[in-house]
DNA sequence: ATTATTTGACCTCG
DNA sequence: CGAGGTCAAATAAT
């Protein structure tokens, strides 16, 4: 009836809304902070009003909906990507112009990565995209099969397309929500760009396994390749208490996140009060996921002199904190915008503190 | 003073 | 042995 039609122009709505927002994006991308304010603030207002209207809508008639309100702050919703089941008329169908956003826009990357890997929840995760059309080392030689994965290859990897600012000069590698250290950089046979190795940052405190390499794609310039191994242990904190063992395998889990694929920074609303590390938002064009599975950890071989690093490398603690913290898209956009007047401190827990101690200081562990 | 990046040497796997 | 990955010393940035 009518209800769904209903539906369908909200989701229409929501779509344009998404448009615009890549436009902005796009702008943003092309233009570096060369930008004037007003103009982002416009355009800022433009896309928030149209989320507005559709979560006015979606209010309106989502009565009968599973009224459980947000009893957890770690149960996410992403409802957006993720609606009632039947609608799968429009489900996957789009508007095309989106979908062309789509074609090289994260969420796709994320939807692929829902499909294909099928990892855990959490954030910082990656996704999974091999067209590839270059060279083909690809994988998928169809004679061969690979019955049974190395124990070792079992680490599991995952690869990710990101588009890299394309403006002047400045291109700096893709920034997901974690600090990474680079560790090395090496020339790949027939890649035409190096690969740059990284390591997470708070390694150091006690393993945290993740890595990520970065290298541009031979054909794109301006599209990095990032394979993402090893999942964080480096988890925050605090007050999650939540999901004391994420049942999460429910589908995906969704975190928006901000880190703008391109470094331009808008000065957004973050008051103050957020970690320094992580930024609060950015931009919410971004979405992250991750893996999950843990690994056998492994130590390295490395040179020389010391290297096992090893020690205790036991398996598997337990189950890590993960916190999935999602925050629903929406309402970070819609706080930010109007309407509800809420604070966002649904932010992440993570405190301020700088996650290696200076000086002497005593180590906080995760 | 720190920590991060650069970069050649070193290590491992095939 | 060579390709890919990592280490670690030197260097740059903070």
């Amino acid at each position: 009836m009518d209800q769904q039609q209903q539906q369908h122009t909200t989701l229409s709505l929501i779509l344009d809304g998404c448009k615009l927002a890549k436009e902005l994006e796009e702008c943003i991308g092309n233009l570096g902070n060369q930008l004037q304010p007003e103009i982002l603030s416009k355009s800022c207002d433009d896309i928030i009003n149209i989320f507005v209207t559709a979560k006015q809508r979606l209010n309106n008639n989502a009565h009968h909906h599973h009224h459980h309100h947000h009893q957890d702050p770690s149960l996410f919703t992403h409802h957006l990507l993720h609606p009632p089941q039947d609608s799968s008329a429009h489900h996957m169908q789009t508007d095309p112009s989106l979908q062309e956003w789509l074609k090289y826009g994260v969420i796709t990357q994320a939807v692929d990565m829902i499909q294909s890997c099928r990892p855990s929840i959490s954030m910082g995760g990656e996704i999974q995209a091999m067209d590839v059309s270059d060279s083909g080392k690809a994988a998928s030689s169809s004679s061969s099969q690979r019955s049974h994965r190395s124990r070792k290859d079992d680490e599991e990897k995952c690869k990710t397309r990101v588009a890299a600012p394309q403006m002047g000069n400045t291109d700096l590698p893709p920034d997901d929500n974690y600090t990474w250290r680079k560790y090395g950089q090496k020339e790949i046979l027939g890649s035409k760009y190096p690969r740059a190795y990284y390591r997470c940052t708070h390694q150091k405190m006690y393993n945290c396994p993740a890595k990520k390499q970065v290298q541009r794609l031979d054909n794109d310039f301006y599209t990095f390749e990032v394979t993402y191994i090893g999942q964080h242990t480096c988890t925050m904190s605090s007050t999650a208490p939540s999901i004391p063992q994420p049942p999460p395998l429910l589908h995906d889990q969704m975190v928006m996140t901000q880190a703008m694929v391109s470094q331009p920074a808008l000065p957004p609303i973050s008051s103050s009060t957020t970690s320094s590390s992580i930024a609060p938002f950015g931009s919410w064009l971004s979405m992250e996921f991750s893996l999950g599975s843990g690994s056998g950890g492994r130590g390295s071989g490395g040179a020389g002199s010391s290297s096992g690093g090893g020690s205790a490398t036991g398996s598997r603690y337990g189950r890590d904190v993960e916190y999935p913290a999602v925050a629903d898209m929406a309402d970070v956009m819609f706080n930010s915008g109007s309407s509800s007047s809420n604070s966002m401190d649904f932010i992440f827990p993570c405190a301020e503190d700088k996650w290696e101690a200076p000086g002497s200081g005593d180590k906080k562990h995760c």
